[in-house]
DNA sequence: ACCTGAACACCGTTCAAGT
DNA sequence: ACCTGAACACCGTTCAAGT
């Protein structure tokens, strides 16, 4: 009886799911970042996105899940805008990266703080650094002694991670900025 | 009819009070050192004091207050430890200090993600940093130039943080130990 | 496939009541 | 002062039931 069948693909709904997927975590984001991940209730995303809480699970396995869709999107959103800023000199790009990185500290320690429960989370943080690592290898300048090298950026890396976590005032933050890139002259040819 | 009253000193019961304080905190700082924080119910450590759950809260305002009171008890100890080592070298001294404060690091990832949310919590933290900063301050070479100076104590703060953070090999974290002390002689007279 | 109402298990915290 | 039994409010998650 029912002709349709083969007239309607598989995926016919696909659309409206991947839109559902994309307002619940534009209202977990939200959310996350004003209030942070612990404090805000699957209770109050799922008020935000109009849907019943229960809702939420039909779309992502759990809280952890949920939270690392909101960080891929942020992770994409902070790609995009890093395109220009990788032409300028590589204290003020680290500046940048922090002031960017500092509007969602709060997720970020959260990240650090879940890491040993949530085997994705782990996960995520770890492909999270490597793209830091080779976007700062890519700054470095001339040819740097490769045993210094990789001691260097985990250097960097971790600094603009303390100067991110911790509230640092903006001067301060600048000099410790200009500290490294500083440094990494020293170390090439000089 | 009572003339005890003046016989018996107001502190009579300090000293117990003080040891089962004592006990209490001892048995939420295993807790939370193998555990965690956020998965050690309240309901375990009072069952390993051999207490009822509500009876921590007459020590304890909330289970903030008992994180704090643990975290005193491990920088206390650390501090003790401390002694001896601040005559090694100062790379060695970050390699231990890493070391150190690793046992402990998914502590400190609590804290850094409960600062928002505990103004006490914020309070030791920022006492935590001085502390440090003032041992790295003593252990700098030579005369630095003090503009300097501090963006390197805060980067060396940092990337010790960032070492006890995240699961860095001992090879690899003797080799950023060392990029960090050899930066300070550098900056200094060389 | 997609969503809900109702419930479960757990947890931090409180409070009236005991000694 | 010190401790408990019982309860409260909240929260992540599940599940049977609907469409």
């Amino acid at each position: 009886m029912s002709v349709k069948i083969a007239a309607m693909p598989s995926n016919r709904r696909a659309q409206p799911q991947a839109e559902k997927r994309a307002e619940l975590i534009s209202a977990a984001r939200d959310l996350f970042v004003q209030d942070g991940y612990d404090p805000t209730p699957m209770n109050r995303i799922a008020q935000k996105a109009g849907v019943t809480p229960n809702t939420i699970y039909w779309y992502f396995k759990d809280k952890d899940e949920l939270l690392l869709a909101v960080l891929d999107a942020l992770l994409q959103e902070d790609m995009a805008a890093y395109d220009p800023v990788s032409q300028w000199p590589l204290a003020d790009q680290m500046v940048w990266l922090v002031g960017r990185l500092r509007q969602t500290s709060t997720l970020m320690a959260t990240v650090h703080s879940r890491i040993r429960v949530s085997p994705a989370l782990n996960e995520w943080h770890d492909r999270f650094h490597a793209l830091v690592e080779a976007l700062l290898l890519a700054q470095l300048p001339g040819p740097l002694p490769p045993a210094s090298r990789d001691a260097e950026i985990r250097i960097i890396c971790f600094a603009i991670e303390g100067l991110v976590s911790h509230q640092i005032d903006p001067v301060t933050t600048r000099q410790t900025c200009e500290a490294l890139a500083a440094r990494c002259l020293v170390l090439a040819g000089r």
